[in-house]
This record gives C-alpha cells, structure tokens and sequence, in this order.
DNA sequence: TGAAATAGGACTATGTTAGTCCACATTTAA
DNA sequence: TTAAATGTGGACTAACATAGTCCTATTTCA
C-alpha cells in the first residue's frame, strides 16, 4: 500500500501552521494544542525538520520554531525524506538496503521498477508546501 | 514512507512470467521456483488476481493460470487494489477508514492533500502492466 | 534561580506485512 | 475408481514498521 505516515501529515499542519503566524517565533507546544497532534511525537518531528534546515529554532524561554526558507522552496520530496528517512518504493532501491534483495541481478522487473521509482519520486519533488498551506 | 508491497512485487513477477510463456497455463509451482517467490504466498496472490480477473484459472491436474487481458489492459493501479485494497495515501480518504479522523472537518490540511491523492492514482492508472513485462 | 522552551535517547503499544500451515475441492490420467 | 497434481481458501504466526509515550538533559530569559 502507498500510504503517507502520520508524521508527515503532522509536518504539513505543522507547517501550515507556523507559516501562518507569520514571523513570530511558533512553540511545539501552540502547534500540538491548535492542531491535535501529541506533542512528544511533534517534538521528535520538529527536530528533524530543524536538522534538515527546513525549520530554525530557538531554544530556551521564549523559543520556538520558524521557517528557515519559503515553503516553495521545500520540495514535498525533502520533506518526507527528513522524517521517514528512505524514500523508495522498493526496499532494493535503497541506498542502503536492510538486507540483500534474494534476487539479485536475476530480479526481473528491476528497471520498469525503477523507472517507476523515478516517476514517483518527481512527483514529490515537484510539490512544494506552499501547496499545502 | 512511499512503499509498494512485497506482494506487488511477487505479483508483478509472475505476471511477467506468465506472459513470456505465451498462451501456456502456467502454475504456481512454477512461477515460485522461476521467482524465489515463496509457494503459498504466491497461491494467494495469483488466487486475488483471480478473483479481479487479471488471470483465469484451470484447476485440477495439468491446471495453472493464465492472462484475462492483454498486459495494456490491466493498470498498475488495479493490481495493487486488487493485492492489497486500499490505495490511498492517508487513512482519512479511504472510502471505509478504520477510524474517524479525529480532526474532521478541522483538518487545515485536507483539500490538497486529497489533490496530491488524485495525481498518485492517476500516475499508477496511467502505468500497465505491459510496462513491466 | 526557576520556569519555559528545545533536544534527544529509550521504551512500549499497535497495526501491517510477510510468510506458514493445513484441510479441502477439482481435474486428469493410469 | 483411485492417486497425483493442481487450485481454493481459512487460520495462524513471525517479523517489522509506525505511532505514541516517558523521562532526562540543555538552553535561555526574566
């Protein structure tokens, strides 16, 4: 099944949400009030949307979270990627595979597989989230 | 995280298996000894496709299966559907979600969401078999 | 110094996917 | 008519991923 986590919907609220209040700093914990989402889990995502420098933050009272670019300068694409890590439709088309695909060179749909990869891939890429807020 | 499943894999294999042994029924011995595909597991995936008639069956001795449609016929999307059910990318647009959202009607984040829906669907509607094959 | 905030590790609960096991039904050939 | 080869299908288990929780730093400001 091709399914979108929670974590990335709870980005793309948070997101939307942060993008809103425009310029004033936006605590994790205003965002899991207006918007239902538990704020253990939005921390951990807030995090890494920092890490990735899709969101800066400042830390100690009076801290909270801004947006390091233009929503139409994050790719849907980025924004996966930084939460759930890989982003491939196939565990063999990871970078760095969990275990050796069985089938090896004898897989026979290997390339239509990545072509379609490439086709989903561009997709998320081309969506920003300014699409979404 | 972006996923097609196993199952559409293993799927997608014995399709292609079962096309390039032109009009020969086919079993499922030998698509799982052809594949590395584990024998009950297959039985059941080739029993779904059955059941949407992307193949048809004989059963009895010297049985096995072979295509309803051209390969052209039958859309990617049909094949997952058929595999796996549900083909939505959040839980909140399946036609008999498990839960209620419990966002509802506040959900800040549903219309392009559903938009981005629409265009994954179409891309593996616009994908066939014969891509694979 | 204490309250409000981010940072982050470790753990648990839940659900999904993959895989297995078993009994049965159908067909054909000997 | 029976044995073997095949599809049908329910029930179960194992493995894994996701969602969510808990707890303890660390930072900053008033």
């Amino acid at each position: 099944m091709i399914r979108i986590s929670k974590k990335v919907e709870y980005a793309l609220m948070a997101l939307k949400f942060i993008s809103n209040s425009d310029h004033k700093l936006v605590t994790a914990r205003e965002i899991s009030d207006n918007n239902n989402i538990p704020y253990d889990l939005l921390s951990k995502i807030l995090q890494k949307l920092k890490n990735e420098n899709i969101l800066s933050s400042n830390q100690g009272m009076n801290g909270g979270y801004f947006l390091s670019k233009r929503t139409d300068e994050i790719p849907l694409y980025n924004l996966m990627s930084a939460i759930d890590g890989d982003t491939v439709i196939v565990e063999c088309l990871s970078e760095h595979p969990m275990k050796d695909c069985c089938l090896e060179d004898t897989c026979s749909i290997k390339s239509p597989v990545t072509k379609l990869q490439k086709e989903v891939e561009e997709l998320f890429k081309r969506k920003t989230i300014s699409d979404f807020v």
